[in-house]
DNA sequence: ACATTAGTTCAAAATAATTTGAATTAGAGG
DNA sequence: CCTCTAATTCAAATTATTTTGAACTAATGT
């Protein structure tokens, strides 16, 4: 029952940059040990889903400024009623907005997980646009396929 | 040409909580107002459905460790070479990950956008996992449908 | 009771993202 | 030159998300 950690990935040969970092942290094994647990992942890819979508960013960003109701919603980003329903239900179930009803009408306001979300940089309303792109995107900078380009 | 700011939003009746707010903010122009542009919002959902998915979040908390060839990306994650590339390629071209050839192999690192992403909250090792969840979701608490559930 | 308004739900159709497996490219080494 | 390995690309198949329009529910007012 030897549990004295090896070094080397013998089975496995890599660039001699990386075989000395991942010899530091305890091999392939140790940098599992490293890694969140599958549900976090779960969750945390959950969350960032029910955020993308501009249409939904765009609601957060309405009731960052005051709760709502949908006809209001509704109004602001002309779509249609099932429509506008189908994306309040993917962030009300992603726990970002709550609903309340108020006579005939649903007021709708961010939860506290909604509010830090709508307050990230990158969502205020006065943010750079720097367009850096294009140069982006490349497999791996001088190799493989002249067929770039996207 | 009067730009004053009209009240009250005449053409649509509101519940009086909503009103009144929205009056004090400029009504729905003054709302439009505070948005952040389109492209803003297209930018920062694409970031997030780039984000939106456990296999990549894995793949930004290994490379948050240290910079790895691909091969030792897919013997931890397990899955085929085409499977793991074409992730490696969402993320690449969100900007969250960039590739070097190192010899015959090409050795990805985060970043800095994707180094800020990778320490965000919801990712790091030993997060809560309190599971709140039921109890969220539901139309409005208290109107609408019976055939609610999940 | 009836009609109206505000929103939701449902199922089908349209789109988009992901997975799969085969073909391909490029570097290293014999 | 030939072969092996590392990784990407492509196209087809699968699966997930989104959109649409019609049907429905609940509250409000008459």
């Amino acid at each position: 029952m030897e549990e004295k950690r090896e070094c080397r990935e013998d089975t496995l040969p890599l660039p001699p940059e990386v075989e000395k970092s991942l010899c530091r942290c305890g091999g392939i094994a140790g940098l599992v040990e490293r890694l969140p647990e599958d549900e976090t992942l779960a969750r945390a890819s959950a969350l960032h889903r029910a955020l993308a979508d501009p249409l939904r960013l765009k609601v957060l960003a309405m009731l960052a400024v005051q709760p709502l109701c949908v006809c209001v919603i509704k109004a602001v980003l002309g779509i249609a009623d099932s429509k506008l329903s189908y994306h309040l239900g993917v962030l009300r179930k992603a726990g970002l907005i709550a609903g309340e009803a108020q006579g005939n009408w649903i007021v709708y306001r961010l939860t506290d997980d909604g509010a830090a979300w709508a307050a990230r940089p990158g969502m205020s309303h006065d943010d750079r646009s720097d367009t850096v792109d294009a140069e982006r995107s490349r497999p791996a900078a001088g190799r493989r396929s002249r067929t770039s380009a996207e």
